[in-house]
Parts: C-alpha cells; sequence; structure tokens
DNA sequence: ATGAAAGCGCTAACAT
DNA sequence: ATGTTAGCGCTTTCAT
C-alpha cells in the first residue's frame, strides 16, 4: 500500500473551492445538525464524481473509533457447519457496510488465544465466533480492551454482556442414542467423539453415556472411540471399531464429517449399512444427502445461527444496550437411510 | 470500537520515562539503524509488559502506509475448491502478521465491483482474487488507485503488474471428453456447462465442442445444458438431459458441485452410474470420494494456487520487483468409478 | 453556513 | 542514544 496517487479529502476541497472540514460535513451523514447550502453540497458532490473520490477509511476507523469492520473467529472453514455460518454473517455484514475480518483456529486454544490478541492490536467494531477453549474471563478482558461487542456460538459462555446462541447437544445426543435403542433395538453402540476438553464434546459424550445407563446398558471402552472432527479421524475410529471382535451394531458420531468418514470406510470394508451397522452423524451439513447412504444425523441450523448471531451483533454495534441475551437453536434428528 | 479503556504508546513512554518515539523505535524492529540503550529497552519491555500494551494497527497504518492486512475475493466460500484456497493462504497470512478480509462474489459482476470500491476505501496491501468478470482495466484502476499488490487466479488476466496462476482448463476438456470418446466409446456425450460470460465457462465449452468436432461427432444442442455452478443446478441439468427420447451415454459437467448433483438425480431417476450414464466433473474437490461410484475429475490443485499465489503476493508486498509472473497448475485426469 | 484547529495513535525525519 | 516535530486522512469541536 502506498498510497501516494490516492485523492484525498483535501483535494476535493480544493477543487470544490471550500474547506476540507466542509467535505468532511457533506459527506458524513448526520444531516440535520449542521446546515449546509445546497450550492456547496452540490459542488462537493461534483468535486467528489470528478476525481473519483473514495474515503479513507482507516483514516475514518482512527478518528471516530469505529471501524466499520467485523471479525469472525470460527474452527475450520473447510466444514460446512462454519461455513454457511460465515456466508450468512458475511451477507449481514455487506448490507451494514461493514468489511469482514476471519481467522480459523483449527481447534487450537493457541489460535484462540491468538486471535484475541490480533484484535487487540486491530479492534474492530464486533466479533461473532465459535470458541472452543476462550473463557469468560479471557473474553471479558477481550471486551474491555478492545470495546468490540462480542456475539458467541458456545453454550459454555454466561458472560453478561455476550449474546449467544447455543443448543441443547447434550439433550439431542442423549435422545438420538435413546432412540437407536429404543426405536431400533440397538444394544451394542459404538461411539466417535472427540476431546472432552470441546465443550460440544463433552456434553456429547455425556449425552450418549446418560442414554447407555438410562437403558441399563454399560458403556464399553472399546467402543468409545476418539476423533478430532475430520473426515480421515471417523475412517480411523470406525477402522477400530469394526476391527474389534464383537463390533457395534450402531455408531453415533459427534459430526458428520467423521460419520462420512465411518461410513465410507465400512463401505470399503464391505459392511453393509444400516444392515451390519447403523450410523448417525450430527450437523446435517449438505453432504449427508449426497452420499448413499443418505445419513441419519441430528440437524443444525448454522444459516439460522448466522442470522441470529449477525443481527444481534450488528443491533449491539448500533447502540442496543441491555442483559445479555441467549438464542437457542433447535436440534432435529432427521432420519435417513443409514439407520 | 470504544478504545476509551485502550493503552497507547504514551502511556507505556510515560511508565517507562522515556519519549513516546522512543517506544516507537524499541518496540519496532529495524534494529540496527538507530542504536537504543540496553536500559531504555528493557524499562520500555517493561513498562509493555506491565500495562499489557499492544500496537494499534490502525493507527499504524494511517501512518506507515502499510496495513498488515490483505483482502481476498472469491466465488463462493462454500466450494471446496475456493475454500482449500482461502485456508492456505489465510494460514501464509497468518506467518506473515497479515488479517485477512474476505468477500465472496456469488459469480457475480456487481459484487466483484463493490469489492473493488471497498478496496478503494479500505487500503490493503495485497488483493489476491479470482474475479470473473474484472477487466484488465478495471484492476488496473485499482491497482493505481490502492497501491496494493495483486495476484488472481485467472487465465484471461494480461496485467503486466499481476501475477496469475491458470489452467488450461479448455485443453484439459478437450483431453477429457477426447478420452470418453477414443478410450471409452461415448458417442452421445452431454455437456453441463456454465454461463459463456464466465472465461472458464467460455473456456471449458470450447474445449468439449472441439473436441467433439475432432471426433467427427456434431454438438447437438439438446444435449448442452447450463448451470450455475451450483449441485442444484447439476440436478436440474442432468433431469433435462436423462428426460431426453435418446439421452447422452455420458455427461462432462464443469465443476464436481453439477456432476455430484447430477450423478444424484440420475441415481434418484433410477438410473445405473457408470452403466446407463458415465459421469466426469471437475475440481476434485473432496467430496468426489465420498460419493458412490467415486468420481472420475479432471483435478485441479487449489492448495497449490493458494501457495503459489500466497506466497508471490507476499514477495511482492515485501518489494519484489520484475514483469508479471505466471505460474501454470497442472490439471489431471483421475479416474474413479463414474465413467 | 462555513473555516480553522485539534487530535485519533502511530512512524520517521530532524534535531541534539 | 534519545527527544521534538510533523504529519498519515479523517471527524469534530470551536470559532466566526
Amino acid at each position: 500500500m502506498q498510497r501516494s496517487s490516492a485523492v484525498t479529502m483535501r483535494d476535493v476541497a480544493k477543487l470544490a473551492g471550500v474547506s476540507q472540514s466542509t467535505v468532511s460535513r457533506v459527506l458524513s451523514k448526520a444531516p440535520s445538525l449542521v446546515p449546509i447550502s445546497d450550492e456547496t453540497t452540490k459542488r462537493v458532490y461534483e468535486a467528489v464524481d470528478q476525481l473519483g473520490y473514495y474515503p479513507n477509511l482507516t483514516a475514518r476507523s482512527l478518528r471516530a473509533q469505529q471501524t466499520n469492520m467485523i471479525a469472525i473467529m470460527i474452527a475450520d472453514l473447510s466444514n460446512p457447519f462454519y461455513h454457511s455460518i460465515v456466508r450468512t454473517v458475511q451477507d449481514i455484514a455487506r448490507k451494514r457496510h461493514h468489511d469482514v475480518l476471519i481467522a480459523n483456529t483449527d481447534h487450537s486454544r493457541e489460535y484462540e488465544t491468538a486471535f484475541c490478541e490480533a484484535m487487540m492490536r486491530r479492534p474492530v467494531d464486533g466479533i461473532l465466533m465459535v470458541p472452543y477453549h476462550l473463557t469468560d474471563d479471557e473474553i471479558d478482558n477481550l471486551l474491555r480492551r478492545t470495546g468490540a461487542k462480542i456475539v458467541a456460538l458456545a453454550k459454555h459462555l454466561t458472560h453478561p454482556q455476550v449474546d449467544v446462541a447455543f443448543a441443547h447437544d447434550d439433550r439431542a445426543t442423549f435422545d438420538a442414542v435413546s432412540w437407536l435403542i429404543q426405536g431400533k433395538g440397538h444394544v451394542r453402540i459404538g461411539f466417535i467423539g472427540v476431546s472432552k476438553t470441546f465443550p460440544p464434546g463433552l456434553r456429547r459424550w455425556q449425552g450418549f453415556v446418560q442414554a447407555m445407563q438410562a437403558a441399563g446398558l454399560g458403556v464399553r471402552e472399546d467402543y468409545m472411540q476418539e476423533g478430532d472432527w475430520s473426515v480421515a479421524s471417523g475412517q480411523r475410529a470406525m477402522k477400530a471399531l469394526l476391527d474389534l471382535p464383537e463390533p457395534p451394531t450402531a455408531v453415533f458420531a459427534c459430526n458428520d464429517f467423521m460419520a462420512i468418514g465411518a461410513i465410507d470406510v465400512a463401505h470399503t470394508m464391505g459392511y453393509n449399512i444400516p444392515g451390519d451397522v447403523a450410523v448417525v452423524g450430527f450437523d446435517n451439513i449438505p453432504e449427508t444427502m449426497l452420499i448413499r447412504p443418505k445419513l441419519t444425523t441430528l440437524a443444525q441450523y448454522p444459516a439460522e445461527i448466522g442470522r441470529k448471531l449477525g443481527e444481534a451483533l450488528f443491533e449491539r454495534i448500533e447502540g442496543l444496550e441491555g442483559p445479555r441475551r441467549t438464542f437457542e437453536i433447535p436440534i432435529k434428528l432427521i432420519e435417513r437411510d443409514s439407520t
């Protein structure tokens, strides 16, 4: 960036034969506050046109303490669950004339922390995040230090100034596993989870365990696999399950990527789905309907999450005060052909 | 953003008992240029620690004419082809301490233009774009007006200051269709394309037509369908093809999303793949290996594109001069089970 | 109704 | 080796 050639407000002022501050007044809205003659207004706009002037938002940010930027922190752009949140929020931001900064964390604490530091350095008006590690304290710090409004998808956050969207994924897991047991007659059920250091990882694990116990079924250690949300990890986990002397007849995976990996490897190993093993996923990404058999899954609604959170964020940016708001996002079991 | 509570360089200076410009000197690298006493350096760092100071990049940008931000303009974050470019570039940017702004165009000219205007308002150090509509002239304007370095994935751009990555997708299409004819014995081949206003849409259409003609086969109008890159449009196009009195025995789709939609609808309509219809896609997105049959496709290498372009961009940002560079990205036919 | 001037937080040229 | 000064391009008092 060398804006040597850039045209500034000063240039416009000179051409219009007015002072630079008059140009600023004409161009900034705040219409009624200070009256400006029609003649001047016209001359300024003509000069703007003629020079092709665009205001420099960096300068405006510095002065006005308002950046017209928001930031999004998500785990992984490759996952449709996240990128459809992002897409929705981008569209909302565009309407409000805000640019959007984006950061992936790859589910890592280190990157979440690095994101916070980046925000300290480059203030933005608002932050939408899906944190897996950040605590209320850290977010409080971010909030106070940057002045940004923050909204999050996170059941575990209780900060009084952070609007959150959340889903009862523990309960949904419980219900789905119970349905696998009561409705479908499964007894040997495998679990492809993720590290319990991830709040949703822990909640879904709890939901699973409680459902098994509520049905009087024990939890077999060898049925509890841990992946990392990726297709490849789902493949590995399923292979381990299927290599067992007595493999499960149903598998609950904590997201669709892992479920899809599980189905893939089951096919490769010659298993029939759902005949030999039933598989349930989580999220309802578009791919669930493209693979065969179509995946039974717990539907989340990322576009809805993005919309709720995005709009909440801009309401806050535009000055809305008041207590923390929570948006419960439903989860629905979509029964397809993998069960 | 109300940084009322933010700690500035002035605060650090006061606490360390030095002038603000000394703090600036200590904190900015450029180490040897001006020597600073160890004692002062130490005091400054202590003050920084104690106050938890972070430099304000907005202010730095304004003054230094260097934003530490890059922008990425792509068509659609939902498409793995694009988001894997983005992922790669984000990782590169992170290493160089640059934040990344991102914009989707949805393949629309209007949004590409809007993106250019956004860049006029908010200068960035570099722009990586995948333009479908912007011309060399418009990019020249962007370049001169913003001072940003620009790199692009675009075969049709020839601007002397824009490094480009490109693939011979016309030739790859020609080869793939020829292979369908000579290697697989197909004669009735359908085409699921996109608007020819998109340069790659035009090139792939030309590759298809030329391959048919080179083989002495005519091009049947009713076999030429037009989609919009989406799964849904591939479904519609394939349905139209299969509803024909004499449907094609092979279909070439201009991207994997449309190919996957095509396979999906073919299954639903009771067709066997590749028995009744063979399908070839374009891109080699991960989903091609998840669906059944696994999709035969022309592999592009988005991570490679992102890496080449991302590194080229930062080389330019860091001062590399010299003529336009072009990076040819190979395309390879991956034969799987859909043909 | 408009101009002059201060200053957002920083960097860099110019003093010592 | 460090302090002083002048802006980067804008918004916003404070004058007039």
